[in-house]
DNA sequence: CGCCCCATTGAGACGGCTCAACTTGCGTGG
DNA sequence: CCACGCAAGTTGAGCCGTCTCAATGGGGCG
């Protein structure tokens, strides 16, 4: 419930859509690079489009539209998911505010999944070809862009560590703990959460049927490992999470 | 055994590596873009240090060490991989000639992965500072950066949804396939392949074990689906592949 | 030859899936 | 206001695919 109230301030103060700037959304040494200087934020800030905040089920973009820009979310929270050509759906991130999305689709010019908001978010929008430009000017930038690109990757290989090696237990812990981090670097707590999605995307991005999810969440809970009422998480043994993060197959 | 040759044939004229050049090389369509002008061609060839060749089981570079450069492959075989804290291994790609790897540890200023030659193996090091600056003056060139590092986030995205929703068959079938395109690329076969990972790499990319790698291969051997002789590997009926990669679970 | 590594094959165990029943919360409409 | 339907989540029972453990075969190399 805390969490809830302290996410809902953060976000009142960025959904003024009209005024907002970067110089003064505090989420800003997360997707821009915190060594930038005044000006050059300015230069950013000036080609950064800032839409009417999405409403939960709406997309922002989807497989096979144009690429033209790239996203940081402000507020709220995006799942992106592939579909493949037979209807099955496999969910690829949930991405949180101060974090970047929409790199596929800059080799072929056209989005390689789809993107949705779990609940009511705003995204700024960052024009790919401006944004490009402004890389050949801003060095920093074009390295922070190398950066978060690089992350990206690196999170997506921890990924397939954990849905080829872990057992569920290993996986649930896994994206708690994730969530968790990225909370607390916003200032949030990183014990008491509301999940943004449902045990179906859980399960989808974890490769678990929501069955499996919701026993394993009930089995934590018995344990007193973790405290569970539907979307409503507490992390009750850091340590023990840890543990269960490293066990396998 | 065809492939054999050719494949040798290719490293051949490539493992000169005194006067070896991105303008002569066969591979540069494929690691630079096409259509980058001559002159700039030569601009990044002139930062490419061309070392001598890695032999099987020579690291290229480990987890943590100084990030400097990425690397395209001019021949041979390589493979990356995590290890974590208890030692568990994850296998998180196989690159070919043509191919670029090492976009890990822009982030973090260090490797985050290891990196081995599969087979002897020859490298193109490209100092990434180096890079960077030429990157800042060259758009097409920094244009091309952003869209390998995009096209990697695409392909390890299609690894997860395989690794979270194929069997074993399907996963086999991606692999086999995904390699079968990649020679096919260079103008090799698509079919005729000498595979060159062991079954042990293969499980752990795949999320398997050996013996269901080596049962899976030798049930779709049985099938005529393919032929498995050791490591030498013939693709016999290309659409049943397609099929069993959308099999499910 | 004997050793080691890699691969293959079989038998049994087990984790997560499938199917099914039931609960809970929420919005709609009589 | 309650009845109803619907979606999301929980829980149980049984099944199945892959893992584990173990034995065996073959190729390269000292």
């Amino acid at each position: 419930m805390a969490s809830t109230i302290l996410s809902s301030n953060a976000s009142a103060c960025t959904h003024g859509f009209i005024k907002a700037s970067c110089s003064d959304c505090n989420l800003k040494g997360l997707c821009l690079p915190i060594a930038m200087d005044i000006g050059d934020i300015d230069r950013v800030d000036k080609i950064i489009q800032r839409s009417r905040p999405l409403h939960a089920g709406d997309h922002l973009y989807r497989t096979g539209d144009v690429f033209r820009s790239i996203y940081a979310v402000r507020s709220g929270s995006i799942k992106t998911y592939l579909v493949d050509e037979d209807g099955i759906e496999q969910v690829t991130g949930f991405f949180l505010p101060g974090e970047v999305l929409g790199f596929d689709g800059i080799g072929t010019h056209s989005h390689g999944c789809n993107v949705l908001a779990l609940e009511t978010s705003s995204v700024c929008e960052i024009p790919f070809e401006r944004l490009e430009e402004l890389s050949l000017q801003i060095p920093t930038l074009q390295h922070h862009m190398f950066q978060l690109m690089s992350k990206q990757i690196e999170s997506d290989h921890q990924m397939m560590l954990t849905l080829s090696k872990k057992n569920a237990e290993g996986r649930i812990a896994t994206l708690l703990l994730s969530l968790s981090r990225r909370y607390a670097r916003r200032n949030l707590s990183a014990n008491a959460m509301r999940l943004p999605m449902s045990r179906m995307d859980m399960g989808n991005f974890l490769g678990l049927t929501i069955e499996t999810v919701s026993r394993t969440l009930s089995r934590l809970h018995k344990e007193e490992v973790i405290s569970v009422d539907g979307r409503e998480i507490v992390l009750k043994n850091h340590e023990r999470l840890d543990e269960l993060c490293h066990q396998l197959q």
